[in-house]
DNA sequence: CCGAAAACTGGACCGATGGTAGGGTTTTTA
DNA sequence: TAAAAACCCTACCATCGGTCCAGTTTTCGG
């Protein structure tokens, strides 16, 4: 048992690298078994078939994808009682946590899984929405809190505000990727997080007031 | 010699569809070669591999790019002199193109390509990279015309906000294809053009003042 | 209208791959 | 110590990328 969980994580490894470099389908099952010191039917021992470790694959990700968003966010919840700074610290830390990646963010399952939509059944595709409402939902309501606080000078939607943030994310891995600069992806979120104080911030003649009392 | 054009633009259609809804390693020739009614030999006429296919396919998505951002941000630029509106209009424009999409955006090829950067050779990613190089000097070219304008009241690296547009559209593009909402994107690029507007216009006090002259 | 180049067709073949099936063997654990 | 878990071995099949080569039709410039 403890073994099986051991071997199917090394699986997972495994795949999860190759089909961020590759794709779903062109990573062979047979590069995963000669990589994990197994063989085919120790593999289809672990999965029923590709889609079943699709799915393992991604529902991982997205596991480990919101642990670190609910350590890194509650983490400055404890450190700030403001709405604004609290998203703000956060922010830095979440930047903190890719910038310590090492050899940078290895790419987005998510993502990939988008574009080859067409090789997964429902339940993966499912998921993948699922997830991405899910954090959509979770900066939504960050958002919410500081908008009561500090509203806007001009309205701009929170939804659309808080997608940004997965927008900011996806692109700029792809853009480090891309650009072979890890670093391309901080940025992008440290510059995403100026634009939001901005947004929030109170206009210039009020700057040496105290902020308002959080609610 | 103009029917082997029609019948190779016809190959890259089909492929590129392909290509953005499973990936490249799991678009088969076969396939192609059946939705183009053509043989296998038909095809490596044309492509003397699957790599010339992917180059050829990557170079059609980023030529026909540029001619669009050429277009949109050549008519930006007739409409008005003054930098940021010509660039705010610029986006707009942008927003609409994407919104009259048929179905919504297909994909991004770059992205398609960087997350399966292991399938291709160096020339195809050596393009990849070129092309955002370009595309990250367009989009900084505009900034510094406005930052020369209108300076930012806290300072922001111009080239860090150039590459946002990059990640907004890949960002914006992905989560539509997730969401099944192609209206997602165009929402990103229009809250990027907001929060672009908000950073470079002159703070409260002096809005009702008229706009400085352009250099 | 003709001839040459362009644009294909047809078929045979190879090695590798994803995936299936089923019967064995070792290892772990209760 | 026995059963359940965690594998291994072998054989097999259809598909795919890619090659080769010999033919045939289509197109178009002169």
């Amino acid at each position: 048992m403890r073994k099986g969980e051991a071997t199917r994580e090394r699986i997972l490894d495994i795949a999860q690298a190759s089909v961020l470099e590759k794709g779903f389908g062109a990573t062979s099952i047979e590069e995963i078994i000669a990589a994990a010191g197994i063989t085919k039917s120790g593999f289809f021992y672990h999965f029923r078939d590709k889609n079943e470790l699709a799915y393992a694959l991604l529902n991982r990700y997205v596991t480990e994808d919101m642990r670190i968003l609910d350590e890194v966010f509650g983490r400055a919840a404890d450190l700030c009682d403001d709405p604004l700074q609290s998203f703000l610290v956060g922010l830095k830390l979440l930047a903190e946590v890719f910038a310590d990646l090492p050899g940078g963010h290895p790419g987005c399952m998510i993502a990939s899984v988008c574009y080859q939509e067409r090789l997964f059944d429902r339940r993966v595709i499912e998921l993948n929405r699922t997830a991405v409402v899910a954090m959509n939902a979770r900066f939504r309501s960050y958002l919410e809190a500081i908008a009561a606080v500090y509203p806007p000078r001009e309205p701009l939607d929170l939804d659309t505000l808080a997608e940004m943030i997965s927008c900011i994310i996806d692109g700029g891995i792809i853009m480090s990727k891309v650009m072979g600069d890890p670093n391309r992806l901080v940025r992008q979120i440290l510059a995403y997080r100026a634009l939001i104080k901005q947004h929030f911030s109170p206009p210039q003649e009020m700057a040496s007031r105290p902020p308002p009392l959080a609610a």
